[in-house]
DNA sequence: CTGAAAGCGCTTACAG
DNA sequence: CTGAAAGCGCTTACAG
């Protein structure tokens, strides 16, 4: 029903071969007949089929995104919209088509994952976040499949990734509230089977280090994405006896719930305890006061995701592409929440 | 050099076109046979090509979503997030795969679609906004292409729709201030092409009417789903010699920058003005004040509009597939902003 | 219940 | 510079 190759070339009054490489443009065929060729594409609205395309050149110019199951999905939304903006704003832009999946257990991702490369569904893959044991990482990995990791993986060194330098980042943010002079200083941390939290850990830890500052047990608080974990974390830390005087917090979102409950209880940021934390969401100028957040460029790291990918399945020599790491600058963001200095005590 | 349905018959002993059987569990496969296959089938890791499916099939499963544009994309990240999860769970629940596509302009947009649509790559798309005069709306419906459109069209009638109930929905946050004692109330709206904006400032009016008060040209504020629309609508308002005592808003992003200007300002919600606005995102209640909300079931409206489109691609009867609308059930939830009574005067 | 054959719409050596 | 032919991996009448 939909006009084919077969009805270009009759009505052009040559044969689908030669259509079909007007189409690609094929350097050895005249001019004259490209023309002409093109003219009657136009003129019976003709469109080539990519399922057929596909199927003979083995590539779907289309990329798969694995979005993260359900408990992680909670997780910053605004921080995953911005990322898939910048993967679907680069891909389309070099021709690709992205198809998004999701599983809502791991055996589920895995699946839906093992269908779209088995299947032939997509050149490539990008994977949002970073587990500690990702089977989803494991089976691309087997299955040398090309993929882009946002973030890194702890087993798979050699897979693509595009990630942020955590370990600097929450450096920087602790050095910070460290020339502020803070001496005191907790973490709250995300989930620790992520490795955004480790890294950002660990870049804690080395600044204080540097500072000859204590490093306090119970100072550091595990929790989730999410703003409730914000508000034990604060509740916990408001009720020790000596409690640190700032905090680095692993997201912004977990601010949020931190500012809130110390709202509730009548403390003042920054004077009671001053605040820095990661991703600088939209959101995190608008609170009260405005947070300090290290801006770690959500879209970029989308959109050069797309792009480290696309480069790796075009690259014919596998060679080039191991252990690969691109890492997207960060820069931390002053704002209210965290321009006090404490009294020495 | 992956294994395909030719490897299978082979090892088992049987032509492809009965793999092929087996694969659709056609009802005249002997049970033997076909667990013989099957077995084989895991056993040779085969998965069938989908490319070559589709192109026999004329059949994709998949749907396109078409991203809003760089303007509109500012516009609620969180939103758009919450209803493509929505979208992509109920999708991957019925088999289908989820296709993103955006472009950097209407024309680029419709381009993006068409390229889908003319290539065979959808069975049916789905479009997150609803304009006034919308190409991409004109280009399917022009195409008879299944589409659902998550809001409503002015033009195009029959073209699928999954919505809140706008009008009503309006009507209920007017209402809720009308019944706390607010006669002067304020109308901040988005931006006038979108027909969220207008079916929204009629429910208002209409709120208005019912309570026979007076509708003030000078408390209706147009703008961008955008906290500085919020922020700037507050500073004209609050510059009015007389001004409302209550505002309704026609998203929560906007609200926000009104809460922030009015802490600025020294001013305190709901005392001095109440707030009600819209979609009850997740940090509308972490807000200071924690914001009145109505809910609209964000990811209820993706989740209905994947089902929906499905049902139309699989509807052979197209008279069932005239007019129809889905309206997702709405609720307002009350906070903190609204929970004030004014002084009579 | 099963097989041989034709075909979906395209590409790409091979030949001229 | 262009065409005829084979083939990508599947499905589906048609026959038996």
């Amino acid at each position: 029903m939909s006009v084919t190759i077969k009805d270009v070339a009759k009505k052009a009054g040559v044969s689908p071969s030669t259509v079909s490489r007007v189409l690609s443009n094929h350097p050895r065929i005249s001019h004259a007949t490209s023309e002409k060729v093109k003219a009657i594409m136009l003129e019976m609205g003709y469109h080539p089929n990519i399922m057929a395309k596909s199927l003979v050149s083995k590539t779907t110019h289309s990329l798969g995104v694995i979005l993260p199951k359900p408990a992680e999905e909670l997780f910053l939304n605004t921080f995953f919209m911005e990322l898939i903006r910048g993967i679907v704003a680069q891909a389309n832009r070099s021709g690709y088509d992205v198809v998004l999946s999701s599983g809502s257990s791991e055996q589920e991702e895995v699946e839906a994952v093992s269908r779209l490369v088995y299947g032939g569904r997509i050149d490539g893959a990008i994977l949002l976040y970073s587990r500690k044991n990702d089977p989803v990482v494991d089976f691309l990995s087997r299955n040398h499949f090309p993929a882009v990791l946002v973030g890194r993986s702890e087993q798979h060194k050699n897979i693509i990734s595009v990630d942020t330098d955590n370990v600097q980042a929450a450096a920087d943010a602790t050095r910070h509230l460290i020339q502020m002079g803070h001496q005191r200083i907790g973490f709250v941390s995300g989930p620790p089977e992520l490795v955004v939290s480790l890294d950002r850990m660990e870049g804690f830890k080395m600044a204080l280090n540097e500072a000859n500052l204590e490093f306090h047990k119970d100072w550091i608080v595990e929790g989730e994405f999410l703003q409730e974990s914000g508000y034990r974390a604060m509740s916990f830390f408001m009720n020790l006896p000596e409690r640190p005087t700032a905090l680095v917090v692993v997201d912004d979102i977990v601010s949020f719930g931190i500012l809130r409950g110390l709202h509730e209880l009548g403390y003042k940021v920054p004077e009671d305890i001053a605040i820095v934390s990661f991703n600088n969401i939209a959101l995190s100028e608008l609170s009260t006061p405005p947070l300090s957040s290290v801006d770690i460029g959500i879209y970029h790291l989308g959109y050069t995701a797309s792009q480290a990918l696309i480069q790796a399945i075009q690259e014919k020599d596998p060679d080039k592409l191991v252990h690969q790491r691109h890492i997207v600058p960060h820069r931390l963001i002053l704002r209210q929440s965290s321009m006090f200095a404490p009294s020495r005590n």
